[in-house]
DNA sequence: AAAAAAG
């Protein structure tokens, strides 16, 4: 008791000013503004049902905004001039708390947001555990006149130890004895917004309540026991839980289950993470445990095209593997070489593996994919499973020789007039060999599938085209209002998507079309306006897609092109099903085209069910000797890394920046900033005005530097960007591939520079191979003359 | 790990 009440509460204040003293004191004043510690519990005299007479004889409200405003301030300038002090703090006192941030690293780094979220979303918070706390501290006074009037509830507590224990059943609590705590939440707001840092933070202040318990014998009962709970108990739950799980225990009863795989995977999770990152290990793992499915894939042939059943037999046998991506290359390459050695290239040009070159009549091998198989039928065992991963990874397709279509014009190709004069609008005098190849067939109405290296054009390639295949389809047809899509153009971006509206709409506009974004993370009015208009070519991305078509506000019936661009990543396993819904509500029979730098056969599952006799384009020659791009890796001790990145980044041309995480991604932008040189992030955590802001800031000048995750990694057009750096090297190479295509556009030059660490060479070295690339690798450290010349300093700094 | 929907 004198510990919690006045004895403690002013120890706890005292502890609390030295590091939070103007938030403590401004917080005394906030809830009693013109009232002292003793005003506050007098106010609440049980007689009149605690708040309301007290309010009235002075106004809540008027104190609050009066005196409460200008302390508000206060805080936020606190806190704003604090906000190094931020991370300590929460370290610090809310041990438990830290978890949940581990959940939501990326939100702590988006600056801006953060007062959003607390003054505008806060309800979210309200389910954080942490928090509750907090509010029911706010709160009790309020609950401490039920209390007076409920002593039976204390006898509750008394009896029901294991709720206070039980995470899961507070909650209830909360909800079914005091319903009108959700009242309250409206007053909470500007309370809790002020206080919540100091008091969700610091244990110490529950003190403070100490002041209200004081007047209120019967509570003290419950506090002696709750301190202990809260104070000992808790702390050790949270920890508990991993022991808790009463595993420990079934463990050692049950040493079988060690043995269960089914099991595994959580303490892979929680026991040995490291495990996860360290790829030195499985792959010899792999390669042991391999053999034996291998032998099954031999039978179904099928399955190994299939990526959507590989995750379900990865998630029951095996299911870290199935996320690791670095293993399943591994497989493939050993193949690799072979694949060069052998003719599939080499003959592929002739032919198609769906089917059908425009050329040529092949005729499609009966079973779909079979055909494949049974060109490697004499090879059979693993060695023909891995041979079927390896042709996953290329495509065999028709390869339209550059030289071939110099001369043919886009208006020899079948497109418009108006169309043609677009193009030229565009840049696009003539067609580039991926287009050249593409147009006809796609006026034709075939279905097409085509390769084109990053930059090479596949934007135009398949959008003209769309655009004079729907034009003719409504020829001598007047545009009705309302009218639904006749084509929809899907992107695995939102900027992805706007980038090709600007192209597509270009086109469309010049013959009268009308396009529409449909995408996520911007109000939907807009969108949904302009359908209710009638548009004729729909591009976005699959979740908003999908989301109005649900809601019956899109309708795809009408709709007779479908185009996928970076189809591969479009078949990836978040992507795939929304993208098979999307297609299946399309006009029965609609013509598919799927583009992609690195098309494979991945999109195997779209095929089968989508595609009809499809041709497959690819463009002849290009390989890395005709590339623009310079390959660069530098292998660096890890503490050098930011300051390499630092001095890379420190440069007067356009940069963009790779990081396999937000918070990473976020996290160098700062640096850089830090260093002086101004940089922006791109990446999933902000929201989506400040994503495509940022986007613009590169491409407009006004900032030379863009971090971003792999968001940026496929299809982004900047014009200038003339160095790549990798500061996370990817997973994949076909990864690898699309962030290196964000330089040496349309024949531009540019470099791309992968920091990777000693222990990450050999992977690195496979992932080039796997993309066909050679990079040399160089050792560099801080200060090296390599780091300048990347930079593009080194004329000065070593001439001078 | 990232991306893709949220009134």
């Amino acid at each position: 008791m004198p510990k919690n009440k006045k004895p403690a509460g002013g120890r706890a204040a005292k502890n609390f000013e030295p590091r939070y003293g103007a938030k403590t004191s401004f917080q005394d004043r906030k809830r009693r503004p013109g009232t002292e510690g003793p005003a506050k519990p007098g106010s609440k005299s049980p007689n009149h049902r605690g708040y309301r007479p007290e309010s009235e004889a002075t106004p809540d409200k008027g104190r609050w905004n009066a005196a409460d405003r200008a302390g508000r301030t206060e805080a936020r300038n606190i806190r704003t001039s604090a906000r190094d002090d931020r991370p300590a703090r929460s370290f610090d006192d809310r041990p438990a708390r830290s978890f949940d941030r581990n959940d939501r690293p990326a939100r702590s780094f988006d600056r801006d947001e953060r007062p959003r979220r607390d003054a505008g979303e806060r309800p979210s918070r309200s389910f954080d555990r942490s928090d509750r706390p907090a509010r029911s501290f706010d709160e009790r006074p309020a609950r401490s006149f039920d209390r007076t009037e409920r002593p039976a509830r204390s006898f509750d507590r008394t009896e029901r130890p294991a709720r206070s224990f039980d995470r899961d059943e507070r909650p209830r609590r909360d909800a079914g004895e005091r319903p009108a705590r959700s009242f309250d939440r409206s007053d909470r707001p500007a309370r809790s917004f002020d206080e919540r840092p100091a008091r969700s933070f610091d244990r110490n202040e529950r003190p403070a309540r100490s002041f209200d318990r004081t007047e209120h014998p019967a509570r003290s009962f419950d506090r002696d026991e709750r301190p202990r709970r809260d104070a000992a108990d808790r702390p050790a739950r949270s920890f508990d839980r991993n022991d808790r799980p009463a595993r420990s225990f079934d463990r050692t009863e049950r040493p079988a289950r060690s043995f269960d795989r089914d099991e595994r995977p959580r303490r892979d999770a929680g026991e040995r993470p490291a495990r996860s990152f360290d790829r030195s290990e499985r792959p010899a793992r792999s390669v042991e445990d391999r053999p034996a499915r291998s032998f099954d894939r031999t039978e179904r042939p099928a399955r190994s095209f299939d990526r959507d059943e590989r995750p379900r037999r990865d998630a029951g046998e095996r299911p870290a593997r199935s996320f690791d991506r670095s293993d399943r290359p591994a497989r493939s390459f050993d193949e690799r070489p072979r694949r060069n050695d052998g003719p599939s290239r080499d003959d592929g040009p002739s032919r198609s593996d769906w089917g059908h070159a425009p050329g040529g009549s092949a005729r499609r091998d009966s079973g779909g994919w079979s055909g494949r198989g049974e060109n490697n039928t004499p090879k059979r065992s693993a060695e023909h499973e891995q041979r079927v991963d390896v042709v996953h990874e290329r495509l065999q397709a028709e390869a339209v020789d550059a030289a071939t279509v110099t001369g043919a014009g886009f208006a020899e190709l079948g497109l418009g007039d108006n169309l043609v004069r677009a193009l030229a609008g565009l840049g696009a005098a003539s067609p580039f060999p991926i287009q050249a190849a593409t147009v006809a067939p796609i006026l034709e109405g075939r279905d097409v599938l085509a390769r084109g290296r990053t930059g090479s054009g596949k934007t135009i390639a398949f959008g003209a085209p769309l655009v004079e295949s729907i034009l003719r389809s409504q020829a001598g047809q007047r545009r009705e209002f309302a009218r639904a899509p006749k084509a929809i153009i899907l992107a695995p971006t939102r900027e992805l998507a706007l980038q090709i509206d600007r192209t597509v709409q270009a086109l469309a506009r010049s013959v009268g079309l009308f396009t529409t974004q449909v995408y996520g993370g911007v109000p939907q009015a807009r969108q949904v306006g302009a359908l209710k208009k009638g548009v004729d070519i729909v591009i976005g991305t699959p979740g908003r897609i999908e989301d109005l078509l649900n809601q019956g506000k899109l309708d795809l019936s009408q709709v007779q092109v479908a185009v996928l661009d970076e189809a591969d990543h479009m078949c990836e396993l978040g992507f795939l099903e929304p993208v098979q819904r999307i297609l299946r509500a399309t006009k029965k029979g609609s013509q598919k085209l799927l583009f992609s730098a690195t098309l494979d056969r991945e999109v195997a599952a779209l095929v089968d069910e989508f595609l009809v006799e499809p041709a497959v384009y690819e463009v002849a020659g290009e390989d890395q000797d005709s590339s623009t791009i310079e390959h660069r890796v530098l292998v660096i001790e890890h503490r050098d890394k930011a300051q390499i990145l630092d001095s890379l980044v420190d440069r007067a041309g356009k940069t963009l920046v790779f990081a396999r995480t937000r918070a990473y991604a976020e996290m160098l932008a700062e640096q850089f900033d830090d260093a002086g040189i101004s940089a922006v992030a791109l990446h999933g955590d902000l929201n989506q005005q400040k994503r495509t802001r940022n986007l613009e800031k590169l491409t407009s000048g006004r900032v030379n530097v863009l971090v971003a995750t792999d968001v940026a990694a496929r299809g982004i057009h900047v014009d200038d960007i003339d160095l790549v750096i990798q500061a996370d090297a990817p997973d994949e190479y076909k990864t690898y591939l699309h962030r290196s295509g964000r330089t040496g556009r349309a024949g531009r030059a540019g470099t791309v520079v992968t920091l990777i660490t000693r222990q990450r060479r050999r992977r690195m070295t496979e992932l080039l191979d796997r993309a066909e690339i050679e990079a040399p690798f160089e050792e560099t450290a801080l200060g090296d003359d390599v780091l300048e010349e990347l930079s593009g300093r080194q004329l000065s700094n070593v001439d001078a």
